[in-house]
DNA sequence: CAGAAAAGTGAACATAAATTCATTTCTTGA
DNA sequence: TCAAGAAATGAATTTATGTTCACTTTTCTG
């Protein structure tokens, strides 16, 4: 049955995203990733050729489906102002929510395969907001920028607020709504002429 | 003779940076720390109890090195906004000439007790933009806002914007020092009510 | 239903890297 | 100078983990 032969592959892919969202690449092991699956470890490289491309695309799944709503948000319509508190909002809001992602995309994994496609999903997330920024100082709503840098600032701002030691994970549950109008206010200042408020 | 004990210790400390800096902590294995101090394997251990250890004093060293030069500029003259620029300026122009620390700080390491000290390290130097932005606060330079987000916010901003998908070892030589005068221009545009340029 | 093919298993293997320790080399003080 | 203790050595050991493969179980087909 093909069916099974999907969702085992399917499983598989979940149990790996599960394990790295709880302890990072670290807690990912292979033997861990069969058990949290339910398979054996033969299992694994029956459907992935290596641990390395395993947790590509992983990474990369998750990635995809975050970018995806990213640049619905910075396509559609509003002043960029906007758009990308929207952008910075929506991304915090759904990385608390559960900080799968988050995790993922900031641990430096062992294998530098994996290493480089983190490198290329950062580097997606960038894109997403240049663009934004573009039509904001095109449309002079923002200032004159290095749209590269704002744009790494951007992504480094929220990542490190969100796993950093002011994360949830570190400190006692503060308000989560809180935080993330914080930090969507501060990546929309950091861009702006003025703070709007 | 207990000079040689002090250089000894010394010496490893140094080729243990070295390497991280060069190659991440994944290419700084104790048989390269040796091999780069010219000491033999069994030596280090007479210096430090184990690998953890060694690379939690590598790198806090280092990074109590740089937050005593960003205190200085913290508690030193000049309004908040001045402070912060010179600040996020001096961390990013010394973390350009030679990426050590930047590397150091961002990559996650194997040993557990390593990436906690990584953890306290940044907690650090968000304390120090914690006094700046409360000044700022306080002297009406700077809107309300959430400290503790703020400071993490810039931490993550400057880091990613040095080692990530922009940084120097990415793409061709850019103007350095253009990239340091964009990264804090977007720090003190985050943190402030207007652009002021 | 039998037999072939596919899927699954997990113990065994391979590899890499940290740590140990029996042995050697060096330093010092009588 | 020499013995005693400290320091250094690096091969051997341990540990951790990715990968393989001979074998078992399941599924499909004639």
């Amino acid at each position: 049955m093909e069916e099974r032969l999907a969702s085992n592959r399917e499983r598989i892919l979940v149990a790996a995203r599960k394990l790295v969202s709880e302890g990072g690449f670290r807690e990912a092991q292979i033997a861990a990733v069969a058990n949290e699956a339910g398979v054996s470890t033969g299992t694994i490289y029956r459907y992935f050729p290596s641990k390395a491309e395993l947790f590509v695309e992983v990474l990369t799944a998750a990635v995809q489906y975050e970018i995806e709503i990213l640049d619905q948000i910075a396509k559609g319509p509003g002043s960029a102002r906007e758009r990308l508190q929207a952008a910075v909002a929506s991304f915090t809001r759904r990385a608390l929510a559960g900080p799968y992602l988050a995790y993922a995309f900031i641990a430096e994994p062992a294998e530098p395969e994996v290493d480089a496609a983190r490198i290329r999903c950062r580097k997606q997330f960038g894109d997403v907001f240049i663009n934004i920024l573009r039509d904001g100082v095109a449309a002079d709503e923002f200032p004159e920028q290095d749209l590269d840098a704002s744009a790494a600032c951007i992504v480094g701002a929220y990542t490190e607020a969100l796993v950093g030691p002011i994360g949830p994970s570190r400190r006692g549950n503060r308000n989560k709504e809180a935080l993330i109008a914080s930090i969507s206010r501060f990546c929309v200042r950091a861009v702006s002429r003025d703070a709007g408020d």
